[in-house]
Formats: structure tokens, sequence, C-alpha cells
DNA sequence: CAGTATCCGTATAGATACTG
DNA sequence: CAGTATCTATACGGATACTG
């Protein structure tokens, strides 16, 4: 979880690097501050429809159905507030508001892209994991 | 967000293309079920530590002595169930019983690792933002 | 159009006590 | 040692109604 934590495919023998839990300090753990915020329910679907193009509220909400206006705006003012989009408020009549990414979302979005990409390529793999434990715990 | 979705990984550039919400079927998303999963609040913590190498039960506690004994069990068998670790029980005595990471862990901490590697080098850009909107929200 | 405000059910996680 | 069982507090998210 330390800023020198490397990733170690093999285990031979032990390196025994800390994984440094020592100062893991919640709250002010990058990592689950990060997780945390993309674990919602709807911030990687935002994030993903943002990294296509910016789209208004309106838009968002038809892209997203499911979504409730209320969830909607918190995650976008989540987002915003991390600093992964902008809003932009144009003085029109009646208002319209425009949401894009920014640099450090897109910058966030390609390492987070490949996860989603290994979740598309493995989910076949976990949804046989997870039957075969469902039918006989080890 | 359904099993036709493509996400383009270029780094440079143009980002991404279709993301097709059309038909994106909670439930059975694999993006979300992946990442509400990993999104718990000790999942990614357990993976980075077994990622270095296999642990016994009094050991994953001692290592994270923040998280409770039912927190552990629980996240370790949802873990072993997704098929990302492995659980083996030596019938000594007392018991004991080792996890370790199955090659689909593997395979998954890969990406994963690449994103705690952004968290890691972003988070006081984030953290900026963050004290930057809590001031003036735009 | 793009939000707020309020209420409420459920899911998640912690503390504590007990066990094969 | 490696868990279960129970209870409880809180966070998360949905529905509905209202507004500049």
């Amino acid at each position: 979880m330390s800023a020198s934590t490397v990733v170690n495919l093999r285990s031979v023998e032990p390196p025994l690097r800390d994984v440094d839990l020592s100062n893991l300090d919640f709250g002010n753990c990058p990592v689950r501050d990060l997780i945390s915020q993309i674990g919602g329910k709807w911030s990687v679907l935002l994030l993903e429809t943002l990294a296509k193009r910016p789209y208004r509220f309106g838009e968002l909400r038809r892209m997203v159905p499911d979504i409730s206006q209320r969830m909607l705006t918190q995650t976008l003012r989540d987002l915003q507030r991390d600093g992964y989009i902008a809003r932009e408020v144009f003085p029109t009549k009646p208002p319209s508001v425009e949401y894009r990414m920014t640099d450090l979302g897109y910058s966030l979005y390609d390492p987070l892209a490949q996860l989603l990409n290994w979740a598309e390529a493995n989910h076949e793999a976990v949804r046989a994991a997870r039957a075969k434990f469902d039918q006989s715990p080890d």
C-alpha cells in the first residue's frame, strides 16, 4: 500500500518487503480513498460515459435511466469534488449545465479501463468459481 | 457495460469510443460485479497482502489489525467464492488454515495494481482538488 | 432544466460473546 | 486457532415532492 508497492506476480522466496501496513492510517490511505469513491454504485458508469464526450445533466439522466436524480447529482458532485470531472454552467434560459472529464479524470480512466477490461474478459471465470463454491464450499 | 462493451485502451489521445449503455442490465454487469466486490472496505488490502505470499488467518489478523474477525472471515470467504484466493485447511492440532492467491487472483491483481499505483501517484492532486472544491464549489 | 429537501428501507460493518 | 452468532449503528441508495 506504500508508494513502493511492486507488483510481484511470482511468490518465489519472500522478498518480504512489507506491504507496510504500519502507516495504513485509513482516512489518509489514498487507495481506500479512491476505491471507496469509484466503489459507489454509479461512479464508474458515469466516468465511462463522460470519457466519451461531455454531456448535460438531462442527457446523463436519459443515458443511465436507472439512476435517480438524487444519486446523479450526488455522484457528479463527488466526481467533481475529486477533480475527475468539471462542471460548467451556461447562463441560458432555462439554464443548462455541462459535465466533462478533466485531464486528471482521463489519467484515472486509463488504468481504470484496464481493470474494466479484465472484468469483461474474466467474468465468466468468476461466475464459474462462484457457482462451484456455492455448490460445495471447500 | 454489456458483454459487448469495448473499452478502448488508448492511453494516448482521443479517449474512448462506445460504452454501449443501451443494454446495461445491472445484476449481470461484470464491471459492477467486480467493482462492488473490491469496493468492500478490506478486499483490496487483503488482495495486496496475499499477493505477496500465503498467510494464515491469524497472521492476516495481525497484519491488518483494524479489521474485525467477522469482517476478515467474511471478506476472505467472498474473495474465495469469486476464485481470487484459495483456502487450505491443515489438519494440525490446533487446526491452521492458509490462504493463498490463485492464478485468477494474480491476473486480477495485475490491472488492479496499476490502479493502485495511480492512486498513490495522484492522491495529492485529488486532495488538492477536494480542498479547492470545499473552499469554493464551482 | 437542473437541481434540493425529506423520508425511509436496506446493505454494510463494528463490537461482543461464544465454540469445535 | 479459526472461526459463528447476535445485536446494533451508520452509510448508501431509492421515491417523492418542491424550486430558481
